[in-house]
DNA sequence: TTGAAAGCGCTAACAG
DNA sequence: CTGTTAGCGCTTTCAA
């Protein structure tokens, strides 16, 4: 049943030539007469050969394996999802594949899955590091590894990265809120040692700084991993003696809770409640009461990360680059259609 | 600065012991000295060594790699990122890498893909047939190759496969329309060689047919790969002589595509017009009208594949399984709060 | 308990 | 144009 795999030396005698024909038949290297070049794919047809990478890479070594690594914090997150495909079709596009991982936000789990891809050889990682320390892939660097930080800086390393600017998104998207007159803005944010959330919290409270205020403690709660979580806290947060007019929420995770918790069929919906989130997500145009969002492009975030590894790999050797793409934000009246009190 | 990657023969050489002895450090052998052993871990750590996974899965032929290739249609789609995640996860709990790839719908690239795949010996491959036959991997599950079909099944091929009863769902949903008085109901479909889209549509008809009625060439549409497409077509639809009183939308795309067009805000908004969608979105329950969608369990589906593929690796001989999951009817109200017109 | 020798499948370098 | 030889880094086998 399980035969053994045929090898070049398998094909080679089922067609009756050398070794090395053969060899340069499957690498399409010139110099081979086109009858026997018609012989020795026959046989690979009929054996159903296909060449051994690793065996190929083992003698050429120090070439390139045509495999890199991606590992995001939740691949099941369309966010993350979104960047991945960008990142394959760019490495498609150079007969790359791509092993991929989720790190979980686990500093462990990421080290298990980068030394996996790194005993894989891959010619370079692309990854969204988790806080904590990444020295150990300094001395990877050092030995060949190409390493790109995707959305969030590495601490304890070098390495071009591409980040969006989070908090300038922020910033904007609470700016839209005070203009609008609202002046008890809450904030519900996912865990604060996640940097794009710390930047998107700084964001927030430079656009209240700008306005002469600075954020209430009771109006803040951080923590906030999965959507109940969210939705929890902003019907608590709500329920105070002193409520606030408006929301702004990390991401859209956080956000979505919201929806559930204020802008639903329910009683205890809120819906005079403005709300501004980051990140744009399905939909979010068509509820019932559309939300105002800042959208950042995952696809041109995994783009750049593949244009700045793919050329580390072709062999630029110029000093690390931080990029940062802008946000845009999508104004839906979340915040316009329900004027608030302004206070005195 | 680049220096070559340390082998085993040099961490050998730094900590002062043979060879072998530096192997059975690294695979975790029993029987050497803990004081060597010691200096090997040091040596190791000192030169930042990390096995070649290469030239160790060369000589121990015919062993695993600890590595499976998944191709899905688009990784961007959120419903193959979730059945991915859970892949991944299954394969971590082993110890397996995951090497992903995006076929796009096109046998070419899902060709190349699989290809790529071969030539680094994964263990299994679960994937997301497109369209055409599969014949040749037939051949490379006599080598050995573990194929899980997932979502699908392939043409031309015998292996296991895990599937979603797409008929059942399309008919529940369909029936649920007919239940409410609606006899003029639309169709909007992706493309039609689609396996899970034919069945879906099938699934249309026959609820049709227990209630004596056969689908409307006036009222489908195939082919819908965008957003924009299913948009144009819904509002091209309704706005016919004798439009519907019902859609049914084939995916996630297609619904979304027809919110767009029926439930804005704009002049065109048909609210009336009732639909009911096959797959779950995000959101879907918090739209201006919730939709009523099919829901079907990518996770699950990406978990049974991967139990079935690492059953098979593990050594399970046993014929092909098709295992079909069931899908779950989410109302809500998109054909309840707009009671049709009933015709005579 | 340790090490030396052989060889996995392939390609670089050379010889015919 | 074609084939032969050697050796990539590792594990298997066997001897010390």
């Amino acid at each position: 049943m399980t035969e053994k795999r045929p090898t070049m030396r398998d094909v080679a005698r089922v067609a009756g030539v050398g070794l090395m024909t053969v060899s340069r038949v499957v690498n399409g290297e010139p110099g081979v007469q086109p009858e026997r070049a018609a012989r020795v794919e026959r046989a690979i047809r009929q054996l159903g050969y296909e060449r051994n990478h690793m065996a190929r890479q083992l003698r050429r070594q120090g070439q390139s394996t045509q495999t890199i690594g991606l590992l995001v914090d939740d691949l099941a997150n369309p966010f993350y999802a979104a960047l991945a495909r960008a990142v394959e079709d760019a490495a498609m596009l150079r007969s790359y594949v791509v092993l991929i991982g989720s790190s979980n936000d686990s500093l462990r789990r990421e080290r298990e899955v980068v030394s996996a891809f790194l005993a894989r050889r891959v010619d370079g990682l692309i990854l969204v590091p988790v806080a904590g320390s990444h020295r150990f892939l300094q001395r990877q660097q050092d030995l060949g590894l190409k390493v790109v930080c995707a959305d969030r800086p590495a601490d304890n390393l070098r390495a071009d990265t591409v980040l969006v600017d989070n908090r300038a998104g922020a910033r904007e998207a609470v700016t839209h809120l005070l203009r609008q007159g609202h002046r008890r803005i809450g904030y519900l944010g996912d865990r604060e040692d996640i940097w794009t959330i710390s930047e998107r919290y700084a964001g927030f409270a430079e656009a209240l700084a700008a306005y002469g205020l600075s954020p209430d403690p009771a109006l803040a709660r951080h923590g906030l991993r999965v959507r109940a979580d969210a939705a929890g806290a902003a019907a608590a947060m709500v329920r105070q003696a002193a409520p606030p007019t408006a929301l702004f929420a990390s991401n859209d995770v956080v956000t979505m809770g919201v929806v559930d918790a204020l802008y639903g069929a329910g009683a205890a919906a809120r819906r005079e409640i403005a709300l501004v989130g980051f990140d744009e997500f399905a939909m979010a145009d068509k509820l019932s009461l559309p939300v105002t969002v800042v959208s950042q492009d995952a696809a041109a975030l995994g783009a750049a990360c593949a244009q700045a590894l793919f050329a580390r790999i072709a062999g630029d050797t110029s000093p690390p680059r931080e990029t940062t793409l802008v946000t845009r934000l999508l104004a839906r009246g979340s915040g316009e259609v329900n004027p608030p009190p302004v206070e005195t």
